[in-house]
DNA sequence: TTTAAATACAAAAAAATAATCTGTCAAAGA
DNA sequence: TCTTTGACAGATTATTTTTTTGTATTTAAA
């Protein structure tokens, strides 16, 4: 198994991910002094966090719109052929491609949901016609195009009843 | 405007975009060693680009299977009425419901797309039931639940011919 | 063209932080 | 009780961040 947990996580665990999870950068110093340690036992403990695989990594949230990347889409994909191979085919070809930013495997009506960011249209058409469209397997999709993004967030609800697994 | 960029963005400034993009947490030492300044004009563009809302912000990313969200689901709603009002009260109220990490106002069949984790499918049925369905205006809803994630990033291609807007 | 102002940079110095080390205390088990 | 273990604070050292200083280059005005 990946995530062993050899400990629990106490309140100050659950405070220190909290802290990062919201900001990625505060310096040892701060965090120890929001979750009420001396910095050693703090660092030491968000080491463990890492080490543990609890706090997979930290990234700076760059803007999207200042990149080039002006629209949102969310595109479901459905394959004619659900076996395995198929699957396995889609889902590394997907994952290259840089535009997509997410990929999920889904039930209900589509196979797959992605989560692209191209510039505008054209690119769009670009995205869909030449990249997504000619994947392997691929049978339709069904395009949803963000005219509003009213909320997005990495931040998951933590508090002292968490983790509830 | 939000985003006024004064100076255009150069082949370094991308590449600082670029690493702490992936690295949220580098040193100036070893940022500035990567794209090769010494550290004051590097710690000063990235002042800058923070100044300048480039960099929005800096995130742990927290293992949500661990913190007891083993699972993610996207959820379609329609509303009854497509009035300026019911959006606005729908968006103020979906912000606020923790569980939802994001939620976009789309074209297409569905009216607005929510992705959301949770810890399984009773408190699905919950985050459903009593939190979405009860929003102001709702008509219906269909769910998208995942079953692998092949592909999550925040990082966007970033390359020196960025930004092409 | 020359001068002045602004900008970007490196290097050095000062301040702050990160990382390591040491010793204490408390809990768990022999 | 004694020993071991783990978590912690405080002190020390190493490293990094931040500020300061000075230089080179560019830009705009004289």
């Amino acid at each position: 198994m990946n995530t062993k947990q050899k400990r629990k996580l106490d309140k100050i665990d659950l405070n220190i991910l909290r802290t990062l999870q919201e900001n990625g950068r505060i310096s040892y110093v701060d965090l120890a002094d929001i979750v009420g340690l001396s910095t050693t036992p703090c660092m030491e403990r968000v080491k463990r966090l890492e080490k543990d695989g609890l706090i997979q990594g930290y990234y700076a949230r760059i803007d999207p719109q200042a990149m080039g990347y002006g629209m949102l889409v969310f595109v479901e994909i459905s394959l004619s052929y659900q076996s395995p191979d198929a699957f396995l085919k889609f889902n590394k070809a997907v994952a290259s491609l840089p535009y997509v930013l997410e990929c999920h495997l889904v039930s209900g009506d589509a196979d797959f949901l992605i989560k692209a960011r191209i510039a505008d249209m054209s690119e769009y058409r670009a995205l869909l016609g030449e990249m997504l469209l000619t994947l392997p397997g691929v049978k339709n999709s069904k395009s949803y195009i963000v005219m509003e993004e009213v909320k997005e967030t990495l931040s998951l609800p933590i508090n002292p009843s968490s983790p509830r697994g």
